[in-house]
DNA sequence: CGACTGACTTAGGGCAACGCAAGTCAGGTA
DNA sequence: TACCTGACTTGCGTTGCCCTAAGTCAGTCG
């Protein structure tokens, strides 16, 4: 109803709240998002082999020629990705020897690629919720009392928040650079 | 500590603890992630410029020229992108207008879009944690109490999780298709 | 009425991501 | 020694993302 042609099914309705922008962010003509941790992070999972790839690794794959089969992607990129990855430290290659067996290189997450864990159980999530038309193939539970698990936001005082409660702020890093 | 400038530094630690697959999904020989949900995410907000129009659209950009400055990418792509993006319904365009100005369009979150909020939050945090030496440049309070609002696991119970307490399952769902 | 602004489109070209097919190479097995 | 497997590499063509430069077009202002 909002208009246009192609009916974009669902959504819309009402805009939803969103973060308050605050202090010097507060008129958004005057700032420019150059220096974003976002779009840093978007830079090193930039592409979908490489998104696949760490799925592939939180799902336990350490072989080559799995991480290829599995996530679907040829041979060349899959060595090309692995390789960047490793360089960036989100996956370590580490040698692994099974008895009768030759050496062989395991890839592992490293902290660094374990940490990108909520970010894409969270975008599993929005997948489960607006693009798969039964909830999605797999779900997270906890071990302990077998309860879903979902992403939520959350403030160092223990309050659930929605993104219409908070504000965004420039942290105050007096001694440093001017910012921009 | 574990860190790394280029060098992807010896040894990388301990491999962080990660989901246990169960049930069906155990034997991870036997299934492929081909329907996953992250994968379906991925393929709507695949390219970098969607990424940086939706984060636009958290930081209250409405109009074209501004996303398409702010975003820092050209005007052709913007437009390509902002019709991709108003077609997946991801955002919706309206008209509005301001006195002695004609009428112009505005493009806002959609409830879909906006739902995208925790796993922007998370990359971000990731961004911050992982890839910029000072913190990075932004940080999300809760208005309430003022206190620093991060990405978390959570159960339905409640309970804070990490990876590593985390079981995956595949939900039971008698009356479809056998999956995969 | 002519200039101007804002929201686009069109044309043309570069580069990066990807797939396929076909090697290469080292270690282990028969 | 010959063969095989696993982990890659090389070559080549395609597709898609993105940029610059140059329009177009509608409504407003002077």
């Amino acid at each position: 109803m909002t208009e246009d042609g192609a009916a974009p099914a669902g959504a819309a309705a009402a805009a939803p709240p969103m973060p308050r922008l605050t202090g010097v962010l507060a008129p958004r003509e005057r700032w420019q998002a150059n220096a974003c941790s976002l779009a840093k992070a978007i830079d090193v999972v930039s592409t979908r082999s490489a998104f696949l790839l760490i799925r592939e690794a939180f799902y336990g794959t350490t072989r080559f020629d799995d991480f290829a089969e599995r996530a679907g992607i040829s041979e060349p990129v899959c060595a090309a990705r692995l390789r960047e990855l490793v360089g960036e430290g989100l996956l370590a290659r580490e040698q692994y020897q099974e008895p009768g067996q030759r050496a062989r290189p395991a890839y592992r997450l490293t902290e660094k690629g374990a940490g990108l864990f909520p970010a894409l159980a969270a975008l599993m999530q929005w997948g489960d919720r607006w693009l798969a038309e039964d909830g999605g193939p797999v779900k997270f539970r906890h071990r302990e009392c077998g309860e879903p698990v979902e992403v939520e936001l959350r403030c160092a005082a223990g309050h659930h928040t929605e993104p219409g409660d908070l504000d965004l702020v420039r942290p105050d890093r007096s001694g440093s650079r001017p910012a921009r």
